[in-house]
DNA sequence: GTCTGCATGTAACTGGTTACATGATTAT
DNA sequence: ATAATCATGTAACCAGTTACATGCAGAC
């Protein structure tokens, strides 16, 4: 149940539409959490039915009116009781792993191709998180607080493409030299 | 769906039963791409009822009957449809990351307990991988074929796990030192 | 007599995806 | 004209989890 939770933090950071938070979902939160529009629209009413959030309307001129929720009492009391609370550790669900592993029962070089392209879209994220990382923590040493869990949690993202990126690489390195033996 | 595809990939290997299969997901394929017994059952019926795999009951002594199932024609012909069929790179996809966000909001020392007892469990993980590596792949540079695929999704977990572990290191270091401070 | 392993299953539920729908405003 | 942005939603579906159920064999 962490999409609830990662509203919760985000909506005690600044309250927000779920438009809004769908928005801040494609960015920030999202490189660790993503989630489309339906479902942070539907988790929101389902967090409003406990009580967690309320809303009000807004208005807006040019604009359609919105919703802007924010944290209520409820809210926080049960973001402090889940941040007490174990969660599991991720487990790896790695499509690509199954096909590298069925390589040999198909055409090995379309999986070489897709280690490839795999290997180019995650240096594509790692790019964008390195560059987030350059322009918003420039002294990551002076950091505390809040901006500090922030940029660690970024840290997170940059390793872990970093790793994913540096895993193709081994990949492609053992399959092109495997062709040529 | 990529569940039935690792099946296939597995059947192919060696026929069995949905309780082997089960077992073997516990280890090897499973550490990339878990499933329950519960699961496997599922979709191994929708399977035959695809085509794509046929059963035969085979009566064991001092055990209970099982069902063997081997890939049929259709099995292999969608196995090699999908390996040629691009799939999506991995998006991270981790609660740590929302408590470590949100740590700030509640007990950031409870947190920090949780980070460091991720890095055990990810250090475990990352031990019995490396067993197996020494143990199967020794010499890594002479593999070929299916067994360097196999050996090639095994470093994908060692390469993750380790970044996770180092993840978990350098948000515990940043913690402690921002709470010396 | 209790626990573990082998073997298969049903049922209810939760979380997430995909497709579809509406309707105004602003920029090209 | 047409596409993009803002804003919210319904409905159907798929994948995965959790709980429960059965029953035999062998080990301790």
């Amino acid at each position: 149940m962490a999409l609830e939770h990662a509203i919760l933090v985000s909506l005690t950071e600044r309250a927000g539409s779920g438009y809004e938070l769908a928005r801040r979902f494609d960015r920030s939160i999202g490189f660790f959490w993503a989630a489309t529009h339906q479902q942070i629209y539907r988790v929101l009413r389902r967090m409003e039915d406990s009580g967690w959030v309320t809303h009000t309307e807004v208005a807006q001129e040019g604009r359609p009116d919105k919703k802007v929720y924010r944290v209520a009492e409820a809210g926080r009391a049960e973001l402090t009781r889940w941040l007490a609370e174990p969660v599991e550790p991720i487990t790896l669900r790695d499509e690509l792993g199954i096909k590298l592993r069925g390589a040999s029962l198909g055409d090995s070089s379309a999986v070489l191709r897709e280690v490839e392209r795999h290997r180019a879209e995650h240096n594509i994220r790692l790019e964008v998180y390195l560059t987030i990382q350059r322009r918003d923590f420039p002294k990551p040493d002076k950091l505390s607080g809040r901006e500090l869990h922030q940029y660690l949690v970024l840290r997170g993202g940059v390793r872990a493409e970093q790793s994913f990126v540096d895993w193709c690489e081994e990949v492609i390195q053992a399959l092109r030299s495997e062709g040529i033996r």
